[in-house]
DNA sequence: TTCATTACTGTCAACGTTGACAGGTAACCT
DNA sequence: AGGTTACCTGTCAACGTTGACAGTAATGAA
């Protein structure tokens, strides 16, 4: 019959180069022009898979959310084998791109734009606060004396930190300032 | 003879009407049509006061800075009455308003299209970097013992924290998201 | 009053982005 | 081999944003 259909990689690679320009350059900034030479494809083809401009960003959230939904799960897996924030810290912190760096960004360029798309809002919310829980989650367990709010508290702090990293890596900033907020991260685990 | 210049003051209302479009909608989403109407002007005037949107940019870019900087300039005024961190804190994160909730989110706006705009890193890194100073040097102050790094890591930590919390406001997050995001300041500032 | 200068408006052309679709090509199945 | 379906490209119209400029109104000085 018909010939096979490439509509599930296919979508997924333009998603991915589609993130990969929100997290450049912005939601507004990612024209389908440059998802399209960014996935390599021309683009009509976005059309062709995605829909429409508004289709396009309602799975662009869908798959960021995903993405970070993931980062969240893996994080939650390494972390049940792990005792001190430190070694936490450690992987979050890692520069060899063990955490991919367009995460952050996109999410950063997907709130950013949330005054032009207010149905955005739902799902970063979401998608962080399952973040926060994990990472809440974890340092009860390694600072079962510590009261809930300050383990609220400084769950909250370093996922703000983490999600700041790359856009702060955009403006070429010394990298000493990574340094400094990682530090800023050990301190608050420290509290506990 | 000509007719009295309006150009310092006009300029000033459409910068200002400029810094608020970018800070909700981003700089790509802030059109000459909306800044225009937030001024309360026609666009044409735009051009005419400000030049054409390369120059606007920069303009505003500028402003932004300004702006930015007199408040760190007034925040460091006002911390050298202040003793503690916690009295800091509560000037930071006051609800009144007392700071402009434009400038963070301005400063956001414009970090997230560095990646079109390359030339407005280095004022925006600027500006933060005297922000974080200010803190530092406060911090250094009440806390004569602490070490220098860890001075720096906090400051830089608040700043992010600071930096971070129209944004999350944008995106409608609970209100006690900013109340932790406040204990987590108030935590770093206790490492001390 | 008249003149010089600036404030402001109206309007159109140019450009980039998106929407839409016709038509060609390639793969699979019977 | 032929038919069916999906992949992919070319192309044009519509829309929004920006650039540009001519022309009018207002103000203060000579």
């Amino acid at each position: 019959m018909p010939r096979p259909s490439l509509k599930p990689q296919r979508s997924e690679e333009i998603l991915d180069a589609y993130m990969t320009c929100v997290a450049r350059y912005g939601l507004d900034g990612a024209t389908q022009e440059r998802v399209a030479a960014e996935a390599g494809v021309k683009r009509p083809l976005l059309r062709h898979y995605l829909g429409n401009r508004d289709q396009m960003i309602g799975a662009l959230n869908q798959h960021v959310a995903d993405a970070f939904n993931n980062l969240t799960l893996e994080l939650d897996c390494h972390l049940t084998q792990i005792e001190t924030g430190d070694q936490f810290l450690e992987i979050l912190f890692a520069e060899d791109e063990e955490i991919d760096p367009r995460l952050a960004a996109a999410w950063q360029g997907l709130s950013a734009s949330v005054g032009d798309h207010p149905e955005l809002a739902e799902a970063l919310l979401e998608v962080l606060a399952r973040f926060v829980a994990v990472l809440e989650k974890f340092f009860a367990r390694v600072s079962p004396d510590a009261t809930p709010e300050r383990v609220k508290a400084v769950a909250q702090g370093i996922s703000t930190i983490f999600l700041s990293l790359d856009s702060l890596a955009a403006l070429d900033a010394p990298s000493n300032w990574r340094t400094e907020l990682r530090r800023a991260a050990s301190l608050l685990t420290e509290t506990l």
